[in-house]
DNA sequence: CAAAATTTTGAAAACGTTTTCATAATCAGC
DNA sequence: GCTGATTATGAAAACGTTTTCAAAATTTTG
């Protein structure tokens, strides 16, 4: 036997499913009486409420959908726990999709929003290529997490990547060093750019031009690659400001296996503190991202453009916070 | 002006809506002429079908819904991803919700599965309390990921923590050791509880009892504390295996601190095989579990449970590697 | 070529809500 | 106790599909 029904609980309590359905969704409206023994017909009969029933009535979803493209970002659970915690906090729920850098997955996802899967949308990462004309034709609410996409009308939401990175140069150079380094993130995204840019104007401030900007990725692989560079330099940098932890790892891990010591001989930064980088040896320096106030800050966002569609929200700049651990110190003396 | 339905492509194609439904759903049945032309009526007219109207009839979803506790494990996002693949393949959408350990956000998560939220659930860790009493009263089509829920007749899927734990001991015996000590996960769970056994095991096997038992839980810290633990100890194990990457990190972060070196003063083993154990130094040797695999297998098992409840699918147990890597060797020559 | 078998289609009901509109019940004011 | 305002309820339509059942069109058979 089947779920008990709206029309189920109405007559349990002698009334008509409309009443019931008011005494659900604007309890205010109807008698305290009547809503005493509806309320108790619901308990009795255990009644929840339907919800493709719902949403098909209301034209409407309840969900929001988060849209990644391939891997992962590198803490895109923690975002995600922050995004599910808002979600749910104002009653959506949170679908999940990876696009797996199929356009034509991108497309068939976002034409499936529009027919009530989704309220509106979050995209992790860059998803420019995809998103690119169906926005325009078809605007649907949508926000974009941790990175900008470029030409694109959609308000973000992501660290205050320049002025930490401005932080992180400031803070080697108060300790002494004139040499600084850069391995850069992946430039093709926003956030590579901004952090590059921010190393780049705070050593300009100060009248110094970088001494090694090393072009890599997100990831460890590229810190062990930047370090076999490094090495091979013949004027190397006393301070590399590494993109992310990850690289920083890779990085330091390379160079200790060259009996080169962090901070003794080169200090390194990294940037996204993630739960590993104080519990590393040395524990890392690095900008701490607020991860889960990320995720909430999105859902905000998007839930204002989800209930007024004209509204123009800017974008949320978060600010990092700069931790200075073990792997930072003065510069050796030669 | 509102989105194209099934009935304004029937219109166009000068069929009934019925017609079109059956194109859509069983294009085998309806003529070949007919079903050009409604192949091009819902081309011309950018139809795509709703997914509220068709999951109030059908009832059901297309949905799964990942269930976690409370802070994601360890390599949520990698298994997710496997989740995902799976799911969309098989045209399922997937959900996340997070209970936050409250027991009536279970329920309630729990309930409005039942009113076609979603087909099926996916249970990430241990969510025992909760669903105790509704599994049994209200059978939903559900299955366990990483551990298993005790008493409950839930199908699950982990790596085989057992034979792993014991590949590990069994890999320090043969370098030597003889007194191996372990760090465990959290023993409320059946991973931290299977891996302690298969340590115990196999040193009974032996013949050797376990020189140190420190109870711990699957993060950093733990590993940080147990190295305090094993620096006071009079007879301290040569080798030490710790119930995750990240307990092992903590453990040999803490250790260089005192200038123990790993492996040449003690050899430590992880588990999960986590994208930084390559690239740590050492770079550690673990066991690496099929993450991904783990949420296809899950999805999997789900599906067969959604399509034939009756089948009852035996727990799917996947093999973890062993990956020797830097952190052990030969037990030191006193 | 008529009858029978088969294929293809359509009308209508159903899935479970919410909401408009109108009516019934209640209340305040005189 | 009557009128007008207010509050509380119900009947019915709508949201967009899918599917049953029967009828119409087509093909096969004798």
């Amino acid at each position: 036997m089947s779920n008990p029904k709206l029309t189920d609980v109405a007559r349990l309590a002698g009334v008509s499913p409309a009443t019931v359905s008011r005494a659900i969704n604007q309890p205010a409206i109807v008698n305290a009486k009547t809503l005493e023994r509806i309320q108790q017909a619901i308990q009795q009969i255990g009644y929840e409420t339907n919800t493709a029933g719902r949403n098909l009535r209301l034209r409407r979803s309840d969900a929001l959908l988060v849209m990644i493209s391939d891997a992962p970002s590198r803490f895109f659970s923690q975002i995600l726990m922050g995004v599910e915690a808002e979600a749910s906090e104002a009653g959506y729920n949170v679908l999940v999709s990876n696009t797996q850098e199929n356009p034509e997955r991108g497309r068939r996802l976002y034409a499936s929003i529009q027919q009530s899967l989704a309220d509106g949308i979050l995209t992790f990462g860059g998803h420019n290529q995809e998103l690119g004309d169906l926005i325009s034709n078809h605007p649907i609410p949508i926000v974009g997490v941790n990175e900008h996409l470029e030409d694109l009308p959609v308000p973000v939401t992501t660290v205050d990547n320049l002025s930490a990175s401005q932080a992180i140069v400031r803070h080697l150079l108060e300790l002494g060093h004139r040499k600084i380094g850069h391995v850069t993130g992946t430039t093709t995204l926003s956030s590579g750019r901004d952090r590059l840019e921010g190393f780049l104007s705070e050593l300009q401030q100060v009248g110094l031009t970088p001494t090694w900007i090393c072009n890599k990725h997100y990831n460890v692989e590229s810190g062990r690659e930047a370090a076999e560079e490094w090495l091979s330099l013949t004027d190397r940098p006393t301070a590399v400001f590494c993109s992310c932890d990850e690289a920083a790892f890779g990085f330091i891990a390379a160079l200790r296996r060259k009996e080169i010591r962090v901070p003794e001989d080169v200090s390194v930064v990294g940037f996204d503190d993630i739960p590993l980088a104080d519990h590393y040896c040395p524990a890392l320096t690095t900008v701490r991202q607020p991860h889960r106030e990320l995720g909430t800050t999105a859902v905000r966002m998007l839930l204002e453009r989800i209930h007024d569609v004209e509204v123009s929200i800017p974008n949320q700049l978060l600010e990092g916070k700069l931790i200075v651990r073990e792997s930072t110190g003065r510069p050796p003396t030669i």
